[in-house]
DNA sequence: ATACCGTTTAACCATTTGGTTAACAAATAT
DNA sequence: ATATTTGTTAACCAAATGGTTAAACGGTAT
């Protein structure tokens, strides 16, 4: 044996091609020897170390949705208070969409495309569900505190995610409506670090009447 | 000759069969055989009317976007009071992704997936580009009028639509994250119908200091 | 009646694709 | 040294898939 640890170089070399890949071309866009290619070996290794397409596209589906999810929590969970968390979700999720838009499309449409029995087995067991009572604690104390108005914290996520990943995956659309050169559509979304959170903040302070 | 009219029974038969099966399989997981079964029809007729699978994938795919940009185009060149606007554009675009949800997750999925040039192809010719200058040039007189602070129009654009479709198409997480039966799903993004609106006016309305 | 033309089908074909097998290579153990 | 296990490959296979063909069907005109 050459690697005592679980994965072999090998085995690290066709994960990192398949998630290429499977990223790029969806689950079934994407064909074996596609992978085999990418990973410069043979068609039967993937077999080999992982026995099928299906086992191996799980695989990558669970690694890309822990990237998503698990940053997710960190900060959710951190104790930073509740305008930083904001501005440091709005500042992460921008960052990482920008960096890998790929993954959240990705994970959207094969969340989409399969039976509700694959995901809840896909989604449970790794840490990917995040403990989303300590947003719901903190806004309470906030709220009792006449910090900030009442609101949801489901609202509050979807608001954030929404206005952070929503234009970069939707891109090629948004660019080409509104005729935006790449520079131009970096540099606005690059502006919404700062006015996302700006916005979200502004929406659920309470103001002085 | 049975029908003089352009499109045929049998061939409005296979358009509305192939699009339930490429909008919730993706171009690639579906098969001509599937959209053949769902149509109730023999395979080869699919070839006879359309040439081949990547010319009815066209015809799905085009007809798809003109339904949610056609909509777009029609409330930003309307002449209605910038307010009012927004909450139409929230209202609509709430109310036909819920209904629709396939669409944008399809449409952001296969734009991704395909070549640039497929794309500009596909969104060109059909009024699938909307006239966004109309948009700008409400916004530019709002502002002089000293009524809303100064805004891009794309910001305005990006914040409305990632609002509104965005949880909707990521609703699988959404409600898996945050426990939320369909019920309560549903009456959430449909209280979102007012309060979006509301965030995003009064996050543009001019405050009195 | 029958020739004609658009429509529809069953059967077929070539290629692609996920997966297997058997043999070969390279470590590792005895 | 040599048997054994692990890693890797080329060749192969069966099923699926997009696409074609030739024949049949059903009106319509002659």
């Amino acid at each position: 044996m050459v690697n005592t640890s679980a994965t072999s170089e090998t085995e690290a070399r066709i994960l990192e091609a398949a998630t290429r890949i499977f990223r790029a071309k969806g689950r079934d866009g994407a064909k074996m020897q596609d992978i085999a290619d990418e990973a410069g070996i043979n068609k039967a290794l993937l077999h080999y170390y992982f026995r099928s397409k299906d086992k191996l596209f799980e695989q990558v589906f669970r690694d890309s949705s822990a990237i998503f999810f698990s940053r997710l929590n960190e900060i959710l969970q951190s104790d930073l208070e509740l305008f930083t968390k904001i501005r440091r979700l709005c500042d992460a999720y921008i960052t990482m969409t920008m960096e890998n838009p790929f993954i959240p499309i990705f994970i959207i449409g094969e969340v989409n495309r399969n039976a509700e029995s694959f995901i809840t087995n896909i989604f449970s067991g790794n840490g990917i569900k995040p403990e989303f009572k300590s947003l719901e604690k903190q806004i309470a104390e906030e709220i009792r505190s006449g910090r900030i108005r009442p609101v949801r914290a489901e609202e509050l996520l979807m608001n954030i995610l929404g206005l952070c990943i929503f234009p970069i995956i939707a891109k090629p659309m948004m660019q080409h409506n509104m005729s935006l050169s790449d520079k131009e559509f970096n540099r606005i979304m690059d502006d919404r670090k700062k006015t996302i959170p700006a916005m979200i903040i502004d929406s659920i302070k309470k103001k002085n009447t």
